[in-house]
DNA sequence: CAGTGTCAAGAGCAGTGCTCTCGCTTTAGG
DNA sequence: CCTAAAGCGAGAGCACTGCTCTTGACACTG
């Protein structure tokens, strides 16, 4: 990130940085659509040729903010799935698995509020013409990888609610189960599977949120985020209180 | 939609009509974001300002296409869910809410599907300074209306999992949920908040596989989308073999 | 100190949404 | 039937966009 080298490759690295934060300013203020490379060179009192010293195009912008946004969502995710576990450390309340994934869920959404256009960049229709570079992919997994280890956890702890009644997947499905459990070591494929219900749920919810698709019904989706959360969290085996204390 | 008065009525209807085609087209082809007024007069043999007699600018365009796009995926549902009473009407198979449910949910993922770019136009992110006009909600709705309907007829035919063991919502939630309830008679809240929670899970889902979020893990979410809606159908109360025969 | 690569600047191209004016045609009303 | 009004397409033009290419100045490297 640093490795200034010389005073020249500093100056890069810095105004690469301001070029992303003055574009994302203007993404909160006008959206992806309006983002221009105009207003932003005019802003940087700087002619707007210059800027391409430092992005070939505007879609390498946009990648990079998309890379940026699925990063910042991803650690939020990671920050507070480790502050439950260090909490329990230190204080006498046990780690609940439950508690943790529902407290992670609450913080991408909030992530989400605080950040619309950040949020519509990434989980809003792909830009056109635009194909998502692989280097995106290792950022865009990050939340779903918090969750699994949540759950992950919960089996070692022996806090997960197998879900027998499900039957098991097979054929095809089976296959895909079995790829995510790389990330969930132990957890039953059931249990997998509820999962990506789960979090195909969190994203439609939250986007139906911020693109008003709730107008008229479930408009301050406080409330209702709260308890879909909660009825998620028992649907993919978190119960509450299994094991508690 | 006919009501041809005059020569110029019809001609003039006829033109809005051809206009929305071509741009459905450039739709499908470059995306919204590359619909260009100027291109869809060229296709057209026309000078490019004459298209403003049509539309008063490129937002207006997008919400008719936006509206078209509601009503055509709300009466792909709407037509589904009639077809199912029907075939209970002249054939001996009982008309099981639970099939009708699934197929409702198939038929809007297979819409998705070959509406790729029409789909992202209204359950994508909305269009940068554009804000929906009162009447796409009417459009809005349908889908979200066929489904409660077929919960209503299951509830009327007690088919319906009353799904005693959720609380019953309160406060802010159970308001809301008072409001979907008008297009739900008789059927409890519990089920009616568990079918929002499933009408977000099945878009979120469509969303995650359109926009390429399912990659590398469900990609051919065939499977992955059959299983899903089978647990959804479930968790909103709609039991398998429930009262059948 | 000379050379090389980097830089911002400027002009310019092709494209966009949108406005306005101009004649022409169709419609509606007396 | 004839005229005024309204609707129509064409064209020019404005302000803006992403992007390319060239130019001349600067900074770093050997």
């Amino acid at each position: 990130m640093n490795a200034g080298r010389t005073a020249r490759d500093r100056a890069r690295a810095e105004l690469t940085q301001e070029i992303k934060d003055v574009a994302r300013r203007q993404l909160a203020a006008d959206g992806a659509e309006r983002l221009s490379l105009r207003a932003i060179s005019r802003e940087l009192g700087m002619v707007s040729s210059a800027l391409y010293r430092y992005f070939p195009s505007r879609d390498d912008l946009l990648t990079a903010l998309i890379i940026d946004a699925y990063d910042a969502l991803g650690s939020v995710a990671e920050k507070v799935s480790a502050a439950e576990k260090v909490s329990v450390a230190e204080k006498v309340s046990e780690p609940d698995p439950r508690s943790t994934w529902i407290a992670v869920c609450h913080a991408v959404r909030q992530w989400a509020k605080d950040h619309q256009h950040e949020y519509m960049l990434i989980y809003g229709s792909p830009i056109a013409g635009y194909q998502a570079p692989a280097t995106t992919i290792q950022s865009a997994v990050r939340v779903a990888i918090v969750l699994l280890g949540v759950l992950t956890r919960a089996q070692r702890e022996g806090r997960l609610d197998p879900l027998e009644a499900a039957r098991e997947p097979s054929g095809v499905l089976a296959e895909q189960v079995a790829v995510v459990a790389r990330a969930a070591p132990g957890v039953p494929a059931t249990v997998l599977l509820r999962t990506v219900v789960a979090w195909t749920q969190l994203f439609g919810m939250i986007s139906f949120e911020l693109f008003g698709q709730l107008a008229r019904t479930m408009d301050p989706a406080d409330a209702f985020f709260a308890d879909t959360i909660e009825q998620m969290a028992t649907f993919v085996g978190l119960n509450r209180g299994v094991a508690a204390r």
